[in-house]
DNA sequence: AACGCGCCCTGTCCGC
DNA sequence: TGCGGACAGGGCGCGT
């Protein structure tokens, strides 16, 4: 579920809320959303811990504690949510950590794709190695988007989405960012021309920010840290619009199937 | 080495 | 109304 600007939208608002406060307790109700360690180890390991800070990296949310850092993983459906004395209880709790001043942060997963992790401050720094750079950063360039894709052949789009070259873009804006671009799904990563990466690292930065800006894309299940909608899917020109006409020529927009996911785009505007 | 595929899991929707 | 299949925002591990 969660991309880039779902997530952020989520660390933003646990920033302002977390920093300070101390974990009382931790239940775990499903251990398999629990890696590295037992879910025993996992909840000792936290009981007693107070926030520190809460950043990103990736889709990933990084929970800093007095000791370590908890990092927290999404999948497809999970959602973490700073919940209040008498507010509804959740219907698919994975993991509860309460707070000492009464509030809890749920961590819910549907489909449990997500999970939890504790690290030592080393431990992340071996594990972060494994991920690509930032497309907000100053990283980001179409120098290094040239360079980087010249002996990809894989498509584009695909090429786009693996988060060991450029992280935080999945299957939503991937295809959106293409479209702004416009640039066809299929081509492969190293056939684009200079003025094309520079075109798609733009499209990339525009849509990321622009999401952001309006608290990320609820399909179904996103929802921000305190149970909120994201507003960006009313802005999405081409994802889960197939068969709807091209917002700029008129055409239908099409569905391929790249990787096993869905790509959108417009035959006619994408080249 | 890079790439493509299947799988993890539950829920929803659509066609028959 | 019921049932089977396709599909859903991610990421990992396998085989080639």
């Amino acid at each position: 579920m969660p991309e880039l600007p779902e997530v952020e939208t989520i660390v933003r608002d646990l920033a302002r809320q977390l920093p300070g406060a101390e974990i009382r307790d931790v239940e775990v109700a499903y251990p398999d959303l629990v890696q590295g360690e037992g879910a025993g180890d996992f909840a000792r390991g936290l009981r007693g811990a107070a926030f520190r800070q809460v950043t990103r990296r990736a889709k990933n949310i990084l929970l800093h504690l007095d000791r370590g850092l908890l990092v927290v993983n999404l999948g497809m459906t999970g959602r973490l949510l700073v919940r209040r004395p008498g507010d509804p209880a959740p219907s698919h709790l994975g993991v509860r950590i309460r707070l000492a001043d009464g509030r809890e942060l749920d961590y819910h997963d549907v489909r449990r794709f997500g999970c939890l992790q504790r690290y030592t401050d080393e431990g992340w720094a071996r594990r972060e190695e494994a991920l690509g750079i930032e497309p907000l950063s100053d990283d980001f360039t179409p120098a290094w988007l040239a360079e980087a894709s010249r002996k990809s052949r894989v498509a584009v789009k695909t090429w786009l989405m693996d988060q060991r070259r450029v992280v935080g873009v999945g299957n939503i804006y991937a295809s959106e960012a293409l479209f702004r671009a416009k640039i066809d799904p299929r081509r492969p990563a190293h056939s684009l021309r200079p003025e094309e990466s520079a075109r798609l690292v733009g499209a990339v930065r525009e849509v990321l920010r622009e999401a952001i800006e309006f608290r990320g894309t609820t399909l179904l299940d996103y929802r921000d840290a305190s149970g909120e909608r994201g507003e960006f899917a009313g802005r999405l020109r081409v994802y889960g619009r197939e068969g709807e006409p091209c917002r700029t020529c008129g055409n239908p927009v099409e569905r391929i199937v790249q990787g096993g996911r869905s790509t959108f785009y417009c035959p006619h505007c994408q080249r």
